[in-house]
RNA sequence: CGGGGUAUAGCGCAGCCCGGUAGCGCGGAAGUUUUGGGUACUUCAGGUCGCAGGUUCGAAUCCUGCUGCCCCGACCA
């Protein structure tokens, strides 16, 4: 992509309103635009983030068994008063009537709505289990939006719903999604760790929030440092294979983990001193298992092998895709601005002409880009006529985990410089060494 | 929802107290210059001063009402 051609309105002061640091960077690098309180246009390199999350959430809820379906924003009211949270929930909702005086509202999400699908069509004990998931956009009407994406009224939410025949399958659905959602954030460089949580008013006794660290985060929290160390699960794990998941989890909640509201002093305090860890996290993921609350009021059953009706136990897993921009910003930053992961990046590797016009490094900066492009990476080739000094800025600000500088300087030597946006490390290679160099980091960081 | 701010060019701000030609920096355009970490200079363009009403010969400025946005708290994925 030459940026000469895209749309990049980066700014160069930071706008008042924002307070912390991934809310002031999405601004300055024209990731996001606010149109209202809570409320913010996508702009094309935040959109290419946001893609590329959702891609690998994809990948890792159909490993995982689920089966993406798109149920729609604008909800029928009648819904909700079935299963009594029309009422329940709240000035959150935001309430909608149309042209013929229909209450209807804009969905905070969606337990009633798939509900109403599955008990529509499921009818026996052989349809399941099921977990339908989908990626769609929710509105909860914030009393006081904030923090830009982390914490506004529209957000894009990953949300998964799982369908089962009693407490014990239902607990295997749930911790199916506990291993997807570990190896989800790992894929995005984050650690993210489960912690026990309240389940508020989704409803149900089994909940876990996964929390990954940031020194700027939402909340306090403690846990064991060993969590940190955990290596996530392999790709090639048995998601039928019960034992192995339940393995897995109890591993993942064998150590003390907690967020402040649910913090227990004296169980922290039995944790070993050198090994506690008292942080800042934010949560970008939370998973419930609730059985029958939606599918009691809601009349959601099946015929079981003796011809009885049995009532579906269900579970719902969260992610929030948009706020986990910006907690990958919290969590990936410097003094110069976002330092993006390769896996979640915008683009792959920045290539920048340091003197437009120029026919050598013209020629150069083209041959890297279509070398690149062949590889399957993402390259932004920036062909502005600016000063170096720009560029440099530029690239950093936006945080593309590569930069190729060519610069006649460094062509009358028949090299490149090739930085590292991670730790600033720098190296001179010939051309044809840089693209083998980049390509070979970010096809293992694939998996 | 309580408390506190704020609204003037794309962004950051001054001007308001004390009414009289709407300014500065950045950004944008044109040019000269410079050419490896946001170069310097010149010129230019760009504003219903949040909206409505009022006072006044005259309102960005004073008064009233409304709205947007931000911050603190409560709440929260």
């Amino acid at each position: 992509m030459r940026l000469t051609r895209y749309f990049l309105p980066i700014l160069r002061e930071t706008p008042k309103e924002a307070e912390i640091v991934s809310h002031r960077l999405m601004l300055r690098a024209g990731l996001i635009r606010q149109e209202s309180a809570g409320i913010y246009a996508w702009l094309p390199l935040g959109l290419r983030v946001l893609n590329k999350i959702n891609a690998i959430i994809r990948e890792e809820q159909v490993r995982a068994g689920a089966v993406e379906v798109l149920m729609p924003t604008i909800q029928s009211a009648d819904l909700w008063r079935e299963s009594g949270r029309y009422d329940a929930y709240g000035k959150e909702m935001l309430r909608i009537v149309d042209r013929h005086d229909r209450e209807m509202l804009f969905g905070p999400t969606n337990e009633e709505m798939i509900t109403e699908i599955v008990r529509a069509y499921v009818r026996s004990y052989k349809d399941l289990p099921l977990n339908l998931f989908h990626i769609q956009w929710k509105f909860r009407d914030e009393v006081r939006p904030r923090f830009g994406v982390m914490r506004s009224r529209e957000f894009l939410m990953k949300d998964a719903y799982s369908f089962d025949l009693d407490a014990t399958a239902g607990r295997h659905s749930y911790n199916k999604m506990f291993v997807a959602y570990l190896r989800t954030f790992a894929r995005m460089g984050l650690t993210a760790i489960p912690m026990a949580a309240e389940s508020g008013p989704i409803g149900g006794n089994l909940s876990h929030e996964f929390i990954i660290l940031a020194h700027t985060g939402e909340s306090e929290v403690f846990c064991h440092k060993d969590f940190l160390q955990f290596p996530p699960p392999p790709a090639d794990i048995d998601f039928d294979d019960a034992l192995a998941l339940e393995e897995v989890v109890g591993k993942w909640t064998s150590l003390y983990a907690a967020t402040s509201e649910k913090h227990d002093e004296a169980a922290y305090n039995a944790v070993p001193e050198e090994a506690r860890v008292a942080a800042r996290g934010i949560e970008v993921g939370h998973i419930f298992y609730f059985g029958t609350k939606y599918s009691e009021p809601m009349r959601a059953v099946v015929s079981g092998r003796d011809g009885k009706e049995i009532t579906l136990s269900m579970g719902s897993y969260g992610i929030g895709p948009s706020r986990l921009v910006a907690a990958l910003i919290e969590a990936g930053h410097d003094d110069n601005g976002i330092v993006w992961p390769e896996q979640v990046a915008p683009f792959h590797v920045g290539v920048a002409d340091l003197k437009q016009g120029d026919a050598a490094t013209g020629k150069v900066c083209a041959e890297l880009v279509q070398q690149f492009e062949n590889a399957g990476l993402d390259v932004l080739h920036d062909d502005r006529d600016e000063r170096p000094g720009a560029k440099f800025a530029t690239l950093d600000l936006i945080g593309l985990p590569w930069q190729v500088v060519v610069g006649p300087k460094g062509l009358a030597e028949g090299t490149v410089e090739v930085k590292r946006r991670r730790d600033g490390a720098r190296e001179h290679l010939a051309p044809a060494d840089a693209v083998a160099r980049i390509v070979a980091s970010v096809q293992a960081a694939r998996s």
